[in-house]
DNA sequence: TGTTTTGTTTAGAATAATTCTAATTACCAG
DNA sequence: CTGGTAATTAGAATTATTCTAAACAAAACA
């Protein structure tokens, strides 16, 4: 057993609880990731980065985590182009911003907006997700 | 020289030309391909449909040809989660609906709601493209 | 407390979409 | 015609992701 794995700290764990995801290590080590760096890494980022925690982790546990903790609505897939998915562990509505360089920001998408957009579709749709992603060029950041 | 490649018609290879591409027989084919069935092919799926009047035509050229199309603006490449990427002919600007059940379908978008959504974001920024996804469920069709 | 069942993780193989490579073919310019 | 550039081709390679089967861990039960 791995000194790495078997240390679980309460408010993480907690969360993952509460939204009905059994806290195992990993999920938290994947979790915890997200929320301390908002950038939007990809699988593979993730799983460099929780490497260096928990040096046992698979590549494909790292999926699995991030697959649960999408399915419990923690942690938004982003998807673009033909890019890998990327995570984010901001769950206010937001859209995305995709530079020429590669870097996603997160656009802040006020409700009116999210209203106009759902009222675009007749009403007996039943939408369950809308995604906005722009594409360009940002100034430097 | 096979003669399903040799036959030019007219006022597709026009288009072609008008937007600088080069109007060769397989190009023509796959453009017409998509103007004819106005639905959201997959790359195989035009591959499938362009063989009956092209059966030498390679997948490679499908590819190469839809990007061509892509970057000259005559054809939008759509994409939806992690499925395969999707072709369609229409230029105006509109918005997809994804089913649950793999259909897709247009959503027209007003000019008054792509300004909205390009307000979102700060002056300085570039927008190339605005992308707009909705994923639920449609009313049987 | 042991035992069984169920859920999770793991490594590696498999898959699927797409891109690359190198060779051939088509087209245009001189 | 001839040479050069662009396009096409078949098949190999790549990449992200999913699958598989075995090992493991944890919860439920006897």
């Amino acid at each position: 057993m791995s000194e790495t794995h078997t240390q679980i700290s309460e408010p993480v764990a907690d969360v993952l609880t509460d939204h009905g995801v059994r806290p195992t290590s990993q999920r938290e080590t994947v979790y915890r990731s997200l929320l301390e760096r908002r950038d939007h890494p990809t699988a593979d980022e993730v799983f460099a980065r929780v490497r260096e925690n928990a040096p046992t982790i698979s590549l494909a546990t790292v999926y699995n985590c991030l697959d649960v903790l999408v399915q419990h609505k923690l942690v938004k897939a982003v998807n673009f182009e033909r890019a890998p998915t990327q995570y984010c562990a901001n769950l206010a509505p937001h859209a995305h911003f995709h530079d020429e360089a590669g870097r996603t920001l997160d656009i802040e998408m006020p409700s009116g907006v999210i209203n106009q957009l759902r009222d675009l579709l007749p009403q007996d749709f039943d939408v369950k997700h809308i995604e906005v992603n722009f594409h360009g060029r940002a100034p430097d950041s």
